[in-house]
DNA sequence: CCAAAAGTGTTATGCTTACACCCATGC
DNA sequence: GCATGGGTGTAAGCATAACACTTTTGG
């Protein structure tokens, strides 16, 4: 157990997702300083003493997109000595899940050191600072091998819901197609659905039973 | 992003399990200094400037064990401001899988600050310095669900097995027990043993067929 | 009445489970 | 020759996958 005298740096990177316009994207802030000045990466800060990882994360979170009571998940941690240029930094990446519709971004552009923020499709990524592919390419495959195993497509949506609309985060998400009939057998059974008393606005067709996410689905 | 005086610390943990006498265990270390003296504790150090997590992992393990090779694999950061009494120490928790049989340990009773060294079933664990508990459980389920998911076994057993000991290992992880014959089909209909022209020196029975572990498997 | 999305059931296939007896060896 | 662990197959149940038509609504 031996000590070294320079020190390490402890940050929180959190890759947020959300699905819009059909596609899954990240949110990525475009650098205004060296190192990888004007390039892309995802949002991050550093750890405060006072407070443990899940709270920085929800903390950063918060300061930037007002956003409380969000789905966040701890991905892995990145240390590579040549990570960060000039200083040892190690992450503890999380990912986040929003619903981008009621969203206000909240970054300041003169103490954030950034020249802009939007929203990227994950198949269609700009050049990234740092790790960061590598990072958003980890939080992708957690993503997906969740929404297999747990129910964590939920987060993406409104409190109520269709079938079509679940199914199509399934497809966005998974990057593929589903059979209608099949996914909703499966999904139903999984008693993880309130049936509500409510049907859509139908947007022009023929208006769909609206479902909620329900709660006690706290197992495995 | 805003920077504080007072710094983190960095520490890598290894929970180092092997199978001793049908029993899943875990190498724990007792203190010989506060903060909690005379607990038990999964061997740990701090992360050097110059290596990134993994490989400070594995100096630990190769440090205290004398092992190279060693299967090893990132399990989660733990960062409570309070798990650490009077620093703020981070710890990235790692799970090993050895094979104890031909284990040299060399912990240092001097410079490491440790009265003693051994093996607890993960089942009858002392009681625990930090939030140690926390971590064996948490790669105790992490080594459960990568049994199931992956090939994990094999780390357990020396390169030649019978499909027994292989059974075995998984009944000990498990802790439950499997049907012989579903348990020899699935394994092989996966594709990653070979069987070999021997048989293990029967120990006292009808010799037993010897399987290797089959390298290409690195998928998923 | 037409276009568009919602909703629904059956069959085939593959995977998982349950289960019992014979075989090869050492002593 | 007997005790011990090694080795093997089949049938039933269950989950998944494939597949097409009718219904409801808005315009």
């Amino acid at each position: 157990m031996q000590r070294e005298t320079k020190t390490h740096e402890i940050t929180v990177d959190v890759v947020i997702f959300t699905i819009q316009k059909g596609t899954l994207k990240v949110l990525l802030v475009q650098r205004s300083k060296e190192p990888f000045v004007n390039k892309w990466a995802i949002p991050g800060g550093f750890v405060r003493l006072s407070e443990n990882l899940d709270e920085a994360a929800k903390r950063l979170l918060y300061e930037k997109s007002n956003l409380k009571d969000v789905y966040l998940e701890q991905i892995y941690t990145f240390g590579d000595p040549l990570r960060y240029p000039n200083s040892r930094v190690i992450t503890v990446a999380y990912f986040a899940l929003i619903r981008s519709e009621n969203l206000v971004l909240k970054f300041d552009k003169s103490t954030d050191n950034i020249k802009d923020v939007s929203w990227h499709s994950v198949y269609n990524l700009p050049p990234l600072a740092f790790d960061h592919k590598t990072i958003v390419e980890y939080a992708s495959k957690r993503l997906r091998d969740d929404l297999e195993h747990h129910a964590t497509a939920f987060q993406l949506l409104p409190p109520k819901f269709t079938l079509t609309d679940l199914q199509q985060t399934y497809e966005i998400i998974l990057n593929t197609t589903l059979d209608k009939r099949n996914f909703r057998k499966k999904i139903l059974s999984l008693n993880i659905l309130t049936e509500l008393d409510e049907y859509s606005k139908s947007r022009s067709k023929r208006p769909a039973k609206l479902y909620s996410f329900n709660e006690k689905s706290l197992e495995e």
